[in-house]
DNA sequence: TTTT
DNA sequence: TTTT
């Protein structure tokens, strides 16, 4: 089992391209997803590069664009290339399977890439435990 | 393990109470979360009962309403009630343990609910057999 | 969105019949999850029915038995059904989309079911508030 | 929102570390996820490297050994490192939030690493479309 | 009892 | 109606 489940923002719109064998699409973009606690002086997201394939690639190279917040759900995939100098990279990345939109604001005024909204909420954690109902004698109310 | 992952428009205001014996706030709410892949005449979302507790149930019932697109990330949670008549109900529903926004108008002009936008997409699925690149002389593009 | 990640035990053998329109497997059973903090006196899991179709059917009710530890990704349906009365009835129920064995022991003494051996963990929760290291001038040690 | 679910092996005992500041627990370790579709000529499986903190670490660095199945929930993190020469570089890791044994062999049988076994399933994948029942008159057999 |  |  191998799931991933991301909401973010575009740091850039997608790079689209073919492989040159099979002329698959092959869409790739990286993915600020906030953190949900933040510390000072710490990153405030994590900056995770997703590649799609095929017409999944195809949808998100037409209409997903920079800053624009979209869900991902995938699966995490390594690999390894050789750069010329023989030297070995290791690659860790998302490969999506669906894509989904999150934010509304492309239907209105597009292309307004000044604002400063933050639509990514910071809503408090679950607390506690996960004891709930508190107590034996205690009650739900519906 | 058991976890959910959820986006989808609140079908009413949350329902916001407090148990009777230790007051801790609970807050109730339904997501239709539309189908990937709805055909006609059947039903184009499921609807999904949520439950948060407190500082989270707080937050739903102060900052969640009706029509708002949000996200949950949760649990499933089966639970039984008997009624007056000593028939037993079995319910399964969410706990909720964290939930975010996915809808920034509300940032915007809050209030207009006379849009006909979709900003839920119909991205197509993850094409084919997860088989990438298609051969083993295919090439990736970077 | 809308994703289901389960792992429990099959609380009985899967069921296994064929719509009566196009002959289409479906397979029926109930896992018992059991829950990361359970409470005295409170249930131990929550028993969530899950459905599969077709080939993921036939595959469930060939070598899904019952006590089996499995693993299950789909989606959180749900759908209502009217009985003679004509009452309405409302169900909620997990459609697997992946499948996973996360037990061995099928391979080696199958049917010894007398085993109090617990194989679910209760690994600690992830403590803290999630800021790491604690420190801005703490160090990590890689 | 940034969410991890993994099932796999580890490739080695995991490594169990503490901060040079606050001397809090750091397991790390890199699970094997075996691929759902692993092609002839491919890696079968992607190898994903796993940090816990705390309480989980010192769990995870006390039962958890090389070849054992075992089930993670988390999410992605990126960060930078600088090494010697100045030279920066990029980590993709999963930072564990809870842990699952999914492996029973590890209550018999403990050092017998001769099996060849293999207890990860390859389930077919859902097939279809997701449309289900096939046909407006097709019938649910319950 | 259902949202856009 | 529930598993280990």
């Amino acid at each position: 089992m191998n799931k991933v489940l991301l909401m973010g923002r575009l740091t850039k719109d997608p790079d689209l391209r073919y492989t040159s064998g099979n002329n698959t699409a092959v869409a790739s973009f990286t993915l600020a997803v906030n953190r949900r606690f933040a510390r000072e002086g710490q990153p405030q997201a994590d900056f995770i590069n997703i590649v799609a394939w095929d017409r999944s690639a195809e949808f998100c190279g037409k209409y997903f664009t920079k800053g624009m917040q979209v869900a991902v759900v995938g699966r995490i995939q390594t690999r390894t290339w050789d750069d010329n100098e023989g030297k070995r990279h290791y690659v860790t990345e998302v490969v999506a399977e669906e894509t989904y939109f999150a934010d509304s604001k492309r239907n209105s005024e597009a292309g307004n890439s000044g604002s400063t909204q933050k639509t990514y909420s910071e809503t408090p954690a679950a607390s506690g435990d996960g004891f709930y109902p508190m107590d034996e004698d205690d009650e739900l109310p519906f």
